[in-house]
DNA sequence: CAAGCAGTTTAGAATTATTCTAATGTTAGG
DNA sequence: CCTAACATTAGAATAATTCTAAACTGCTTG
């Protein structure tokens, strides 16, 4: 037997402090919660730093039952990007992924299976950039590591 | 009054060092040396470190009144780079590059502006590389360093 | 140097990834 | 509750790239 929708929804804002978490978390960045959006955040943070493309997250929502378009999903991490929650890597021309983990860091590519793997800054020491032409405010600095596996 | 087509291919193989020099490299890279791919390669490898877009280079060769199609374009940029005579360096999800310059190098990439400037491997030290997940070989270490401008 | 085959080129169709559009739905504030 | 601003959606549109199948050409052989 199907609980009632209010017994449902009570349910889900008891047990909510993830819920509410994630509401937090869109609300300080300037988003507002809806459904879809939820959804997704859930996909997104609640399993530690993860590597998506448009279409595996939209894969993913539609296999664990939420629905919502393609159309949405790249809105959502588009949104989530100007915002600062994600963070975009365009490692091959094919292939956007977005991952969850936004400090500065490093990524190891495996060329077999197409995948990322976070490299901790502090692993990577980079010394001596060079001077940017005029002077040019840096932006970020990515360093990819291919490896053949 | 145009040469006769004997005289005109004379006087390409006469002033042509440049036109065997770049026959001799498609060669050695083990490619046949088409009218195609040469007039290509001219645009290319003739006038220092470039970093074209298969468009760009599509529009160059059309300009430059070489009669090719983009699908051409496309073979040849994939094709070189397989054999090593270009780099393919993607920075944007919309944009694929081809980098003649096949050391290992570094890039400055200009968010306004789209376009990338090598940095030579001497102007970074990457140091404290770390151990690669069982350890697969390192296949290339790319550095994009992102500026404002 | 003619013949033929493997490797190339081509136009246009097809595919893939992403963005746009405009109509409809939802959230949050008063 | 009402409403304005913001989000979502399906489907069309666009952009970049790849595919296909037919025509062509460089190169080796006889």
């Amino acid at each position: 037997m199907a609980p009632s929708s209010k017994k449902h929804r009570q349910q889900l804002t008891r047990s909510g402090s993830r819920q509410d978490r994630l509401t937090a978390y869109l609300r300080e960045a300037g988003l507002r919660p809806t459904r879809q959006r939820m959804a997704l955040a859930a996909l997104l943070f609640d399993q530690g730093d993860r590597h998506v493309t448009a279409e595996s997250l939209y894969s993913e929502a539609l296999e664990s039952g939420v629905k919502v378009s393609l159309a949405t999903v790249y809105n959502a991490l588009h949104t989530f990007t100007s915002k600062g929650i994600l963070r975009e890597i365009s490692i091959d021309s094919s292939r956007s992924y977005f991952d969850t983990n936004v400090e500065e860091h490093h990524h190891f590519y495996f060329e077999k299976s197409g995948t990322l793997e976070d490299i901790d800054q502090s692993q990577i020491r980079l010394t001596r950039l060079p001077k940017t032409p005029g002077g040019l405010k840096i932006s970020r600095v990515d360093v990819v590591i291919r490896v053949d596996g």
